[in-house]
DNA sequence: ACCACGCTTGGTAATATAGCCAAGCGTTTT
DNA sequence: AAAACGCTTGGCTATATTACCAAGCGTGGT
């Protein structure tokens, strides 16, 4: 028994996943859209400016992560967020991005290859 | 309603930027443990049961992402989390899967009648 | 001085990701 | 019924990521 239980392998591996669906700048994007309601493909394509089918595929990684569900409506098919908590993230990398900013005077965000 | 200004392309780089660093189950894991307090490659290294320069690149990608710093003590380096707001994503991913459990239970294709 | 230690970097191969175009499929419109 | 529409999927190429091993480099110990 140990009075510590660092969560397992698994446990990153299964967060390590949802990290991944949300490490791309336009599903990011959608995904803040989507925070304002739901909307149809072609409103995302539009917003974020690809091919549809590279939209479309996108869309399936979030589904596919639980990060969006689908719903088709006529000829349209129109995403939402599954969970608004997901927005949640954006505040996390708000203070993140803030933090290092201003910690940043010093040394970090560099790749420290100081070969002359 | 004043219309909202969507952050720009740039700025979900930088976030997708961040996210794309946490996407690794090791990375995830010596952040975890970094929340503990400082770590010395080595131990890290044990930690993930990976080989010492796979874990040594994980970390560069962490420090060039400012989620990490690191300090050179005698013949060890101690990798530190630069700002432990970084921890807070945890506490998102864990309400992103708890969230997706509760909601899997019901259905995900029966929300066609709440439209009015 | 020399060697052991701790870590980083270069090299390389396997795998994964992202993008577009083209084709397919179901629904709606004409 | 046929055409148009909205979207998804298959195919492909280019690029990125990850892992290991080997080699290099600075520090500390003997």
């Amino acid at each position: 028994m140990k009075p510590l239980i660092a969560p397992s392998r698994e446990r990153f591996e299964e967060r390590a996943a949802i990290m991944k669906a949300l490490a791309h700048p336009s599903r990011l994007m959608m995904i803040h859209e989507l925070g304002h309601g739901e909307r149809c493909v072609n409103e995302l394509t539009e917003l974020v400016g690809s091919d549809m089918s590279t939209v479309s595929k996108h869309l399936l990684i979030l589904k596919k992560n639980g990060i969006v569900q689908d719903e088709k409506r006529g000829k349209q098919v129109y995403y939402k967020l599954r969970t608004p908590c997901v927005l949640n993230f954006f505040n996390c990398m708000e203070s993140m991005i803030y933090a290092n900013k201003s910690v940043s005077q010093h040394s970090a965000g560099e790749t420290a290859k100081q070969k002359a």
